[in-house]
RNA sequence: GGCCCAUUCGUCUAUUGGUUAGGACAUCAGGUUUUCAUCCUGGAAAGAGGGGUUCGAUUCCCCUAUGGGCUACCA
C-alpha cells in the first residue's frame, strides 16, 4: 500500500527563505519565496527568513531592508526570523559562529572532517596542472593523502602548525564507494556516486563557516520539514545529506525549484546583465549603494503585488485546469509542491502585463483615486459619477493604473495638438466651411446627447455615408486630438455642447493659422 | 572535461499507456465599430531524434542531441 504524502499536526511544516544579502532579489528569488510560503501556509506551517550572511565580501548595504520590503510588498510576510523575532535566533549566520564551532568540534573529533594547511594559490596550480594534462583534479580521496593535510600529519606535526598560526580550512571527509541514493520531492529519485565529490570546505580560513555547514546546522537547528530552494542547489544536495548523516542528524525533505531563465541568450536568471534582457527582473526598485543607480521595479513600473504574486506562482508551477487567476489564498489552497514542473521556465512579459489588465479591472477605486490626484494638479475638479463613468468608458484600453490618462484625457481637457499627418490633410477652407457648419448644427440641438446627436449626425448624412465617415473623423480630431478613443457621440455629450463647440472652434482656428502660414511659403 | 537535472505549440502549461494532444499569453484572419482599443468567432502553431518494452506510447526504459545547473576559502 502507497502512503499519501501527507502533513498533519505530528509534523509541523517550518520552512525558511535564505536569501544571501548580495543585492536585491530577483525573480527567481522571489519565486522560491512565495513557494515557500505557500507551502508552509498551505499546512499551517511556519515560514521563517534566515540571512545567509557568510560571504563578508559579497555584502551589499540594504539588501535586507530589501528583502523585507519586497516580501511585505507581496504580502507573504515571514512568521519568524529576521525582522520577525523567533525563539531560534540570531537568524543571521554571521552571528551564530560560535554555534557551528561546536558542531566543527565534533565533526573533527569523530574523523567527518580535517584540517587542511593548502594555500589558495597551491591548490590553483594544481588545477591548473591537471586542467591542462586533460584530468579534473578534485580535492578528495585519491589525493587528499598527498596533500598538506591534518591526515598526513602526526599529532605533533598538527598541532606545530596549528600553533604556529598558519591559515588553515577544515573539510568535509567524504568516504568514497557509494551510491548515494536521495529523493527530491520535485524530480524523484536521484543517484549519485560518492566518488564524484570533493572533500568541501566547511570552514573557511577566516573562521567563518561556509554554507553548506551553516545551512546545515541551522535548518536542522531551527527545525526545518522542507528544503525549498532553486535547482542550483542540486548538485549540493549529496554532500548536505552527508552532513546530516555525519551528525547523526535526520534530514529534511528536499524540493528543488526549476530555474528561471534569461531569454536574451544563455544562462539563469541572475544580477549580472540585465540591461540585455527585455524585461525586469527586481520586484521593487534598486538604488545601487555604489554606482547610485536606479533600477526600476515592478511595484514602480504599475504591477499590482496580487497580480505579480499570481503571475509568478504560475511560472513554473501549474494547479491544472483552465483557472489562472488566483488570490494569495486560493493560490495557498491549491499549492503542491509535487505539481511544480521539472524543467527551467522562461519569463513572458505580456503574459504579467495580461494579469496586471485581469486584476486592473477589479481596481476601479484605484484608477479613481489616480484620477483624482491627476485633475487636481490641473486644478480641476470633477464629479465621481462623471470619473465613474469615464473610467468605465477606458478601462478596457489599459493595463496599468498610470496609463488611464492618456486614454481618457480628452474627457476633462482639450487636446494639446492634433494629429500631424491628418492635420496636414485637412487644411482646406472647405474643410472649415464644413466644420462652421456642424458647428451651428450642433449648437442648435437642444437634447446634446449621445443619442440625438447620433440620430442627427445619422440622419444629416443618410445619403452620404463616406461624408459620414469623413465629418467624424474631422469632429474627433477636434476633441480628442487624434483618430482614437472612445465612441465620438459619448464624448460631445460627456464634456457637453459648449466644450464640444469649443473644441471644433480650436481646431477650426488652427486650420485658419496653418493656411495664412503655408501660403506665405508656398 | 567530470557530475547532476531537464526536454509537449514562439512562451507558460494540461494530458502520468488508448485524446481530433486541451487551455492561456503572443500572433494571424474575419465579425462588431465613425476611429483606436475592447469584445465575439475562427486559423496557424507542439510531444528533440533514434532504438526498445507493449496489442498500443507524449506518457515506461536505453542511447544520442540540445538546453540548464554545479564543478570556489560565493551563496
Amino acid at each position: 500500500m502507497i502512503i499519501p504524502h501527507t502533513h498533519n499536526s505530528s509534523s509541523i511544516v517550518r520552512v525558511r527563505f535564505a536569501p544571501s544579502p548580495t543585492g536585491p532579489l530577483h525573480l527567481g528569488g522571489i519565486r522560491t519565496a512565495l513557494y515557500n510560503y505557500l507551502f508552509a501556509k498551505k499546512y499551517g506551517g511556519t515560514f521563517l527568513l534566515r540571512i545567509e550572511d557568510t560571504d563578508r565580501k559579497r555584502f551589499v548595504p540594504n539588501s535586507e531592508s530589501y528583502i523585507l520590503e519586497t516580501l511585505k510588498w507581496c504580502q507573504i510576510e515571514p512568521d519568524e526570523g529576521v525582522g520577525y523575532g523567533g525563539d531560534h535566533s540570531p537568524y543571521y549566520q554571521s552571528q551564530r559562529g560560535e554555534i557551528y564551532r561546536v558542531y566543527i568540534k565534533k565533526l573533527l573529533e569523530e574523523g567527518h572532517a580535517y584540517y587542511a594547511f593548502d594555500t589558495d594559490q597551491e591548490l590553483h596550480v594544481k588545477r591548473k596542472e591537471f586542467h591542462d594534462r586533460g584530468f579534473t583534479f578534485s580535492y578528495n580521496a585519491d589525493f587528499r593523502m598527498h596533500l598538506n593535510n591534518s591526515l598526513t600529519m602526526t599529532r605533533k606535526q598538527l598541532s606545530d602548525q596549528l600553533n604556529s598560526c598558519s591559515s588553515y580550512v577544515i573539510r568535509f571527509k567524504i568516504q568514497p564507494g557509494e551510491k548515494l541514493k536521495m529523493h527530491d520531492i520535485i524530480r524523484g529519485n536521484i543517484v549519485v556516486h560518492t566518488d564524484h565529490l570533493d572533500d568541501k570546505i566547511l570552514l573557511k580560513s577566516d573562521g567563518v563557516a561556509t554554507y553548506h555547514l551553516a545551512n546545515t546546522i541551522d535548518d536542522h537547528l531551527m527545525k526545518i520539514t522542507h528544503v525549498i530552494r532553486g535547482e542550483e542547489w542540486l548538485p549540493s544536495m549529496s554532500l548536505h545529506l552527508l552532513l546530516y548523516r555525519a551528525l547523526g542528524w535526520i534530514p529534511p525533505k528536499f524540493a528543488h525549484l526549476p530555474l528561471i531563465l534569461r531569454n536574451d541568450g544563455k544562462g539563469k536568471l541572475s544580477k549580472r546583465n540585465i540591461e540585455s534582457l527585455n524585461f525586469p527582473i527586481y520586484p521593487l526598485q534598486w538604488k545601487d549603494p555604489e554606482t547610485k543607480n536606479i533600477i526600476t521595479g515592478y511595484r514602480e513600473l504599475g504591477y499590482f503585488p496580487e497580480a505579480f504574486v499570481n503571475m509568478l506562482a504560475l511560472l513554473g508551477w501549474s494547479p491544472g485546469g483552465k483557472k489562472e487567476i488566483f488570490s494569495l489564498k486560493e493560490l495557498i489552497n491549491f499549492f503542491s509542491l509535487e505539481k511544480i514542473t521539472k524543467s527551467g521556465v522562461f519569463f513572458n512579459i505580456s503574459k504579467a502585463n495580461w494579469f496586471n489588465k485581469q486584476y486592473l479591472k477589479k481596481k476601479k477605486e484605484e484608477i479613481l483615486s489616480y484620477l483624482y490626484k491627476k485633475l487636481k494638479k490641473r486644478s480641476l475638479f470633477y464629479e465621481e459619477d462623471y470619473l465613474s463613468k469615464v473610467i468605465h468608458l477606458t478601462i478596457d484600453r489599459v493595463h496599468f493604473v498610470h496609463e488611464i490618462w492618456k486614454h481618457s484625457f480628452y474627457f476633462f481637457i482639450s487636446p494639446s495638438s492634433y494629429e500631424k499627418k491628418f492635420f496636414h490633410k485637412i487644411c482646406d477652407q472647405r474643410i472649415i466651411d464644413q466644420l462652421e457648419f456642424w458647428k451651428i448644427s450642433l449648437s442648435n440641438i437642444n437634447q446634446f446627447t449621445s443619442v440625438h446627436l447620433r440620430l442627427f449626425l445619422f440622419f444629416q448624412t443618410k445619403k452620404n455615408e463616406k461624408k459620414r465617415h469623413q465629418i467624424m473623423q474631422l469632429l474627433r480630431i477636434a476633441l480628442v486630438g487624434e483618430l482614437k478613443g472612445s465612441d465620438l457621440f459619448i464624448i460631445l455629450e460627456m464634456i457637453g455642447k459648449k466644450e464640444s463647440i469649443r473644441r471644433i472652434d480650436n481646431l477650426m482656428k488652427k486650420i485658419k493659422e496653418k493656411i495664412n502660414n503655408g501660403n506665405g511659403f508656398f
